[in-house]
DNA sequence: ATCAGTCCATACGAAAGCGTATGGATAGTA
DNA sequence: TACTATCCATACGCTTTCGTATGGACTGAT
């Protein structure tokens, strides 16, 4: 997270902008993305935002893209480090259920992707997601079918799992009862009896708890 | 579906408007919930909306609510009639991937579950839908931890499924894949070597082309 | 025929949001 | 000091939507 909050510089730049629209959405959807309240959020007025940008769309535009690119970025730093491949897909999944923030603004964007420019970055970004996954289910010794099939079988798991949590959060929440989830989702995602390490090897991270 | 879309009565009854409301949800999300082209969508003027809801806000529930039920009427009803536990689930799971206008309503009402109100009503739904399937797989011989274990997996995949199909149609349209991946998803999402009954028995439905 | 109830049309005011126009303030530069 | 570029404030008009007020049309009952 390179971003600073309410930075105290004396000017602000687009960006600045952007991660505004993108707070806005993360708890109030596509439409709180207003002109007026991000500039009373930000302490200033109207003027300062037609300066950077032409238009409500252009923010929007910039956030978004802004967000497809810094979840790329996270995802290829974190997951490049673990050569394994069967340990790769499981600290995915840990990872990928960790931050509610970005469960809520990845949720917010897709909800608005009827708005073409939303959806074609949503559809990359889901792509690119699905790609990823396969290529480590590949490497797992899965044929290219197959590869395709548990890719988009983990992907849908993680994406209903994100849904539930915003939908019911007291299912998951309980006891420790979402650790033992996760536990149960790693087990049934990864296909037993291929690729080449046991279940259970040494270096496994333990699920952190979730975030608050 | 009990509706009857564009009917000639002469006059509208309050549920027509919450079938409007729907319509425009399931394509538009809820900000599309607007009075005044409801009304031209409906061929009359404001005037009649505010003759049979007090504001806006109690056509929006109306609507959520009158979806709640009839989604609840449709599983009850559908499930109840295959009694083998295992084949049940897989009814289930066809059917929940079956209709498109369903699921992007779903996504459309869970989308806009910042207002308490629907957030409520949203939960409600997910709760029953989790009790179901969880009584499900109790049937099927599991544990009641483990019961709910499936059932919040099964859960999570079928939402995700989803989302899925609506973030990147491709990604699951394309040859004959998504046939090929509910059965994956089917063999996956139920446990073996418990339950009784064996996998592949008479009398399966065959999962049917997506919906147009 | 009148009267009451039902359902809708029309006109109005208020609020919120978008975008434009224009001027002010500040910092750097010549 | 004067000039310019950068960044923001203020004021305005336009549109959309909400909600109200009021009246008209049509129906059934007495």
């Amino acid at each position: 997270m390179a971003t600073s909050k309410t930075s105290n510089k004396q000017t602000l730049s687009a960006e600045d902008w952007a991660d505004a629209a993108l707070a806005a959405m993360a708890d109030g959807g596509l439409e709180a993305v207003a002109v007026e309240p991000l500039a009373r959020r930000l302490g200033v007025t109207k003027g300062s935002f037609y300066w950077h940008f032409a238009n409500r769309d252009a923010v929007v535009r910039a956030a978004i893209e802004l967000w497809a690119q810094r979840e790329t970025d996270d995802i290829i730093e974190i997951a490049r480090k673990v050569t394994a491949p069967r340990r790769r897909i499981q600290t995915i999944f840990k990872l990928a259920n960790g931050s509610e923030r970005e469960g809520r603004l990845y949720l917010a964007i897709a909800a608005a992707s009827r708005d073409p420019m939303i959806g074609h970055v949503i559809e990359k970004v889901s792509r690119r997601r699905l790609e990823y996954l396969k290529a480590c289910y590949t490497e797992l010794g899965l044929a290219d079918r197959d590869a395709r099939k548990w890719a988009t079988f983990a992907y849908s798991t993680f994406l209903g799992t994100l849904q539930l949590r915003r939908d019911d959060a007291a299912a998951l929440s309980s006891d420790g009862f979402f650790t033992e989830y996760v536990r149960h989702l790693i087990e049934m995602l990864i296909p037993k009896n291929i690729g080449d390490q046991p279940p259970g090897e040494p270096g496994d991270v333990q699920p952190e708890e979730r975030a608050a």
